[in-house]
RNA sequence: GACCCGUUAGCUCAGUCGGUAGAGCACCUGCCUUUUAAGCAGGGUGUCGCUGGUUCGAUUCCAGCACGGGUCACCA
């Protein structure tokens, strides 16, 4: 049956509801209970009909029986079974028998275990809360396509319920690392999303206009740049979960926007904050999954600290079979092109040794593993190595092959720091896009003096990935962004466009809105 | 951005070596007061993603396009 058969068939049964007196879309309805609070009476719950409920949800499963019926209702908790009969309803039976699968309603009446020893509610009274005007997808397999299940998240969570277990668990996760930094001193803060400069990062923006100060503005790329200034005004840890924007490509695990977290301590080095990041993620794992080693893919992921530290040096090194320790650019590029790795013009030997562990090393790096001794040429806003110039203190932490978090001791030499950007400028000027920009405020603001600060960046959607088993970023991010659909607009809104109306979207900014 | 795969009923999928198409579920009608992928009897499903080409004839073959998935590139 076509779907606007189908829909004018649920439109018909919503004038009959209306010939009943009652109005299809209610205002309130007050449930005592949930469906989860009544399976867990567990035994208590006998053939009698015992102790009243309220509940409100929708109905996903109808069973009729002649002058009886069963149904399955889910809410927020999970799924109950309802019995409706009509010796019990009486003149309420003709609303059951209006029902239709995806129908939000509220029901109330006595709870008793059928013959088959199921929990159920034995329906005595019936409240029509919202119509669906929709069918659902088919009960046994459900919505599986993943077109369908990204652009109508709505409708994937209600008819997948292991998707509303994935955001829960994310959500868990968000909660156990604000809990471990609220709990050692740490102040959550806010800053600009909207940048004049963007900087913290190497990567492209996405560009907008500000009409009122007649200005491009980007996206951030990071917030790196403000916490900074906060530690340099005083504010000694501050932590801000950032929605940054990259304006590259899409895959498994990149979504054009993010969530990162990021968070500074004054007076602390790198060595500071990998322990403390053993600990916030451990304790942010532990909250959401509920134990601290993870089964992610197949690959078991023990988040228990210690965690393993290998050298970018040495790791390279040993997977070359060659000692890379002196960054010779000359090596690294031979080895490189010998193994087909393929580099921009001019990649110095930073960029090599980066491009080689990328290839060589990451993707082995399956349980968590902070990689340092990262060359200072990727790194201008990290301090150099205590122990030889050309390396920054820096780590990054891997797992299951993805990169999760970023961390230095940061560059706090206004001088070194004014350098650092002169350089990357240099490489912009010779074509490097994703070079980073200078940016006066933040060096003015390195003048006034910023302690020792450790800093570290966590990839919040990538960690969720990991406590939830997702294969996908976008199985974590509510609704990942897709290209726009394309024929969703009503023959009624087509007439109106046609008819000189402005499209949506379409109207001068501000003129829509007094 | 490149390559590979996919797009058929509301959903999940089959199929047509070129002759305008099927199943299950859902839906409609009837029966059925403890069922649960309820059951029994009967019923109708559709721009076969879009636009062209070849052909007497295209959902099927070819090309282009759109969208999605995957791999790669990009992304420290």
């Amino acid at each position: 049956m076509s779907l606007q058969e189908l829909m004018r068939q649920r439109q018909e049964k919503l004038a009959r509801w209306r010939a009943l007196g009652v109005e299809p879309y209610a205002y309130r309805y007050e449930p005592t209970h949930h469906a989860a609070d009544i399976l867990a009476w567990g035994d208590q719950v006998t053939a009698e009909p015992g102790r009243r409920v309220r509940l409100a949800g929708r109905i996903v499963a109808l069973r009729g029986h002649g002058k009886a019926g069963f149904a399955h209702l889910l809410d927020g908790s999970g799924k109950v079974q309802l019995y409706f009969r009509a010796d019990r309803l009486a003149a309420q039976f003709e609303r059951y028998e209006l029902l239709d699968v995806g129908d939000w309603i509220g029901v109330e009446g006595p709870v008793f275990r059928t013959r088959t020893g199921e929990i159920t509610v034995r329906v005595e009274d019936l409240e029509l809360l919202a119509r669906s005007l929709r069918p659902l997808p088919e009960k046994w397999h459900g919505l599986r396509d993943p077109e369908t299940r990204f652009r109508q998240r709505y409708v994937d969570l209600f008819m997948n319920l292991g998707v509303r277990e994935t955001f829960r668990r994310r959500a868990r996760l968000v909660t156990g690392l604000r809990r471990f930094l609220d709990e050692r001193g740490y102040l959550e803060v806010e800053t600009p999303v909207l940048q004049p400069l963007y900087g913290g990062a190497f990567a492209r923006p996405f560009v907008t206009r500000h009409n009122a100060l007649d200005t491009d503005l980007y996206l951030r790329i990071s917030n790196e740049l403000y916490l900074k200034r906060l530690i340099v005004g005083g504010l000694e840890r501050v932590y801000e979960f950032s929605r940054d924007f990259r304006n590259e490509g899409m895959d498994r695990s990149h979504n054009p926007e993010f969530t990162l977290l990021e968070y500074y301590q004054a007076f602390a080095d790198v060595h500071d904050m990998m322990a403390l990041t053993e600990g916030l993620v451990a304790s942010a794992v532990e909250a959401a999954a509920g134990v601290r080693a993870l089964d992610y893919q197949g690959q078991r992921l023990d988040f228990a600290p210690p965690w393993a530290r290998i050298s970018m040096l040495d790791a390279v090194g040993a997977a070359v079979g060659e000692d890379v320790s002196d960054l010779d650019a000359a090596k690294l590029a031979r080895l490189a092109r010998s193994r087909g790795i393929e580099t921009r013009p001019g990649t110095g030997a930073g960029g090599l040794l980066d491009a080689l562990f990328g290839e060589l090393v990451q993707p082995g790096l399956v349980k968590p593993t902070f990689v340092v001794d990262h060359p200072a040429e990727t790194s201008p806003l990290a301090r150099a190595s205590r122990d030889r110039p050309d390396v920054v203190e820096r780590f990054e932490l891997f797992a299951a092959g993805m990169e999760l978090a970023n961390a230095f001791s940061e560059q706090n030499d206004p001088e070194a720091q004014r350098r650092a950007f002169e350089q990357q400028m240099a490489r912009r000027a010779g074509g490097d896009e994703e070079a980073q920009m200078m940016d006066h405020d933040y060096v003015r603001a390195l003048e006034y003096g910023m302690p020792p600060t450790g800093g570290v960046g966590i990839g919040v959607d990538r960690l969720a990935m990991l406590v939830t088993d997702s294969r996908s970023i976008r199985e974590v991010i509510l609704f990942p962004q897709l290209r726009p659909e394309e024929g969703i607009a009503e023959p009624e809104d087509e007439a109106e466009r046609e008819a000189g109306a402005p499209a949506p979207g379409g109207a001068e900014p501000g003129t829509s809105s007094a």
